[in-house]
DNA sequence: TGACAATATTTGCGCAGGCAAATAAATTGA
DNA sequence: TCAATTTATTTGCCTGCGCAAATATTGTCA
């Protein structure tokens, strides 16, 4: 089953990435710009927690995008340890393609699925999803119980 | 449902590379050592072409294999292009506790599910892992057609 | 046989993730 | 107020992936 999922979530991802890199973006680029751009995140340490991707990771992604001119820093004032992230007009017009292209995919993915199928399919996948949170909950204090 | 997929496997994996960190092992290394002892592969490139990863990053990864002392490469006789892969005794020690972890974090996120809806579930990832071929497939030849 | 295509492996380069340590700034509590 | 803790960000180090180019070797075909 691991096998299985992890070979349709790679090949998921690389066609997203092949219908986006026209824009130069990759995955990892993307992702941060998108939930800046609909303010889920304006913050690394936002961006960190959502994407559940190590905050190193994220500076040096940040930095890229920054270097390209698709996103801003900017220290907050307020307080000074946090760096306040926008998009560029640039970056806004990266991030216009992709929900379309998400769609595109999906609707791609769940081919001859009905309306049913699908319901059926997510709720089986938080179910999995809920189990494996249960499992990591209780491996992070392993040794005492 | 692709952040869902994309959130399963990553607990998933780090689940199972947890296991077994205490051999030292990562993912990306028992995975190749695992379908050797298998005798599903013998050679770098069937490695490649089963585990759909980049020769370049395998050669890499079975050069920290055999640097660890764990597999060995030896040149073909026959055809001198190719280099037979082993394991040694360590290696074997090594993939040992791979099936029962593997089965044991499966069973932990189907936990609660019945034997009937496992198998929908699964039947329902071919489904979409078919229609992920079907897109690849299609994507390969694009411009033509 | 000799040019050409296909295959196996390696190497260089860049992107990206995880972990740990370093900084800086804010918060808490005695 | 001041030490201790927490939080946000950055940097260094290593693992790992994908792409492209280089090399060596084999197979094909005129």
């Amino acid at each position: 089953m691991g096998y299985l999922m992890k070979r349709i979530v790679h090949i998921m991802v690389s066609h997203v990435d092949k219908r986006l890199e026209s824009h130069g973006l990759t995955h990892a680029q993307w992702t941060p710009l998108f939930l800046i751009h609909q303010g889920r995140a304006s913050t690394l340490a936002e961006l960190s927690r959502d994407l559940q991707v190590d905050a190193g990771a994220l500076t040096r992604t940040l930095d890229r995008l920054e270097a390209k001119g698709l996103c801003r820093r900017e220290r907050s004032k307020e307080d000074r340890r946090v760096v306040h992230l926008s998009l560029t007009p640039e970056g806004e017009a990266a991030t216009a393609p992709v929900p379309g292209v998400l769609c595109e995919v999906s609707n791609a993915l769940l081919a001859g699925f009905t309306q049913e199928e699908w319901q059926s399919l997510m709720d089986m996948l938080r179910r999995v999803m809920a189990n494996a949170e249960t499992l990591q909950a209780a491996t992070e204090h392993e040794g005492r119980g």
